[in-house]
DNA sequence: CTGTTAGCGCATTCAA
DNA sequence: TTGAATGCGCTAACAG
């Protein structure tokens, strides 16, 4: 292997611009106090060399890394990676780089919060979508460094999400408002919390329907991990019922695309045997003619990514940020058959 | 803002240890030449005070940053997560932390190539599905560190993938065994590309349709944008030929899913009178009984970042990794009608 | 507006 | 096996 070749230094370009380091210093991050020939002959001379500084050496003597990390259980599922692209879009533009740290099972998780790989790495932390105990928050300090969260929040961070509340209302009102009366809901456990907080969409479910005057039925309400499998099991199951459910609500479209799959098998018509809505507008939901409530992850994303940046400029931030979300009513919803309307 | 309390640093636990930081330094990283004693000296008290060593002033001192710089066109597409999750499990065992760079449109990617925002930040780069042009390749050689690539490889780098060409044969050689003579293609262009390589994938298709002594006709080769959108657009046009493919090879499932959606629409039944088969295997893909070619994309990101890992090393690397696609049968894949065989 | 002076925290010589 | 000395490349006071 070829030694590496020594690399341009600021004392190089210093010399040859013909002044101090500390003015070539200056003059590189546009600090103000440089007359504007010099600091254009400094930079034209650093383009002619193809310098950039060393962040080891800038971090080292200035105190910043210039790096955000963000933790995040899930790297494949359309959700973070939707999330990543905005919060990737705005550290980006911010000449921000972006450390990434996956925790996806509870080993990985523990290990994390253990070992905390991103101490003295990053000047700020973005949690995604990963509640954070109270344990849990007591070690993610030590790194001391801002902290922002995204998509999920159970801890004393600023934060962006949706209201989960909200939008589940809007799936379960919905249905309510074609007429449907015995509506089921298909929500997601994360295998890996022992103790899941509560969960904003299923309590939409339970309140839209004690409004409605509907008695709640503990089988039409089914927990399973996240996934399009679970969901098409689930929907199994709530086919097994003696009477089943006229509609389902979905923690998401990909649970719900499972359960679109199990209806499609049983051969039974969707909206007009089972309604079917989940959550996300996910890209495929059109493809499968999904109603949904549409939720903007991108923007989510690029909002957290802002507090983040805040954080570090030191100015204000907002504490919490709700996005809106829109039902967006597409071919799975529908009323119930008449003989479904007055259940005996 | 409270100040930020000082660190700890090595010349701490150096004092505390009773030891110079030379040997503190060497007892850390478990270097040779340490008393036993010392070294268990020295990290148990580098435990107590939650020690960890700042990269930035190793980093200066010792020339190396730990870190690997991943370039990827998209984070919300399934088979870029999945990749990176590969990436992401193989560096973190590695201790190696991954910076991310996005570039989607032409913008950024032309920018990235002209900044290099990641010299000087990382030891090696990992290029996923990013075919590098001469030009782009010389202005990477500035950054001066090792290079990998990962699905989608036209760079005289170590690269991991699938055998596109086989994967394409998998799939028409399938449908030629069903039966089928007019068998159309879905291909995916990159709009970004001025000239994209040849497709290994339309190759196979090609070349498969050739040996059967079938005459390519040019209204059954599309070429449209990625996407389920496109895929859709794509089938319809196919469809309103005046003899329609009885079989759709499609560049992706993802192509396939928005077809398979037009099909549905059109009132045409799936393998009956058109067949459809992708490559993927996209988590969905079972869910919409797609037949498809089968890739072990995770696994292409380990051995990706394992190449990346083993040129910092020095050790061995392949220059070209190929790993096994097959064929996956479901529903949307059958025989053609009989009335097709024998086209008039 | 510019230069001088000190470190930032660690890894390596080279001696001992 | 250990320690003292030196420098990695840059920034931040402080003077001028």
């Amino acid at each position: 292997m070829t030694e590496k070749p020594a690399a341009v230094t600021m004392a190089d370009i210093a010399r040859l611009a013909g002044v101090s380091m500390a003015t070539t210093s200056r003059a590189l991050k546009n600090a103000p106090g440089v007359a504007p020939a010099t600091r254009e002959r400094v930079h034209r001379i650093a383009e002619d060399l193809a310098y950039v500084v060393s962040p080891e050496a800038s971090g080292l003597s200035g105190g910043s890394t210039g790096r955000i990390g963000v933790v995040i259980p899930s790297l494949s599922r359309w959700f973070f990676g939707e999330m990543l692209e905005g919060i990737e879009s705005v550290l980006s533009t911010r000449g921000l780089d972006l450390l990434l740290y996956r925790i996806g099972d509870p080993r990985e998780r523990a290990d994390f919060f253990r070992r905390l790989p991103a101490r003295r790495k990053v000047d700020a932390v973005l949690v995604v979508g990963v509640p954070v105990n109270d344990t849990e928050q007591e070690r993610l300090a030590l790194i001391n460094v801002a902290i922002a969260a995204a998509g999920g929040q159970y801890a004393p961070y600023p934060y962006t999400s949706i209201d989960d509340y909200a939008a589940g209302r809007q799936a379960v009102d919905h249905l309510l408002f074609l007429g449907h009366r015995r509506i089921a809901m298909i929500d997601a456990i994360d295998p890996n919390e022992t103790s899941w907080p509560v969960d904003g969409r299923a309590l939409a479910y339970t309140e839209a329907l004690g409004e409605a005057g509907i008695t709640l039925d503990d089988d039409l309400f089914v927990r399973v991990p996240w996934g399009p499998v679970p969901g098409a099991e689930a929907m199994a199951r709530l086919l097994s019922l003696r009477e089943p459910p006229t509609a389902v609500f979905t923690h998401s479209d990909e649970i719900a695309f499972g359960a679109l799959r199990t209806l499609r098998r049983a051969g039974l018509r969707v909206p007009e045997d089972i309604s079917v809505i989940g959550v996300d507008d996910h890209p495929l939901a059109e493809q499968l003619d999904l109603s949904t409530v549409h939720q903007d992850v991108r923007q989510q994303g690029e909002s957290a990514a802002r507090l983040a940046v805040g954080l570090l400029t030191g100015g204000p931030v907002p504490g919490q940020t709700l996005l809106p979300t829109h039902l967006v009513l597409r071919g799975s919803t529908g009323p119930p058959r008449r003989s479904d309307r007055r259940p005996t």
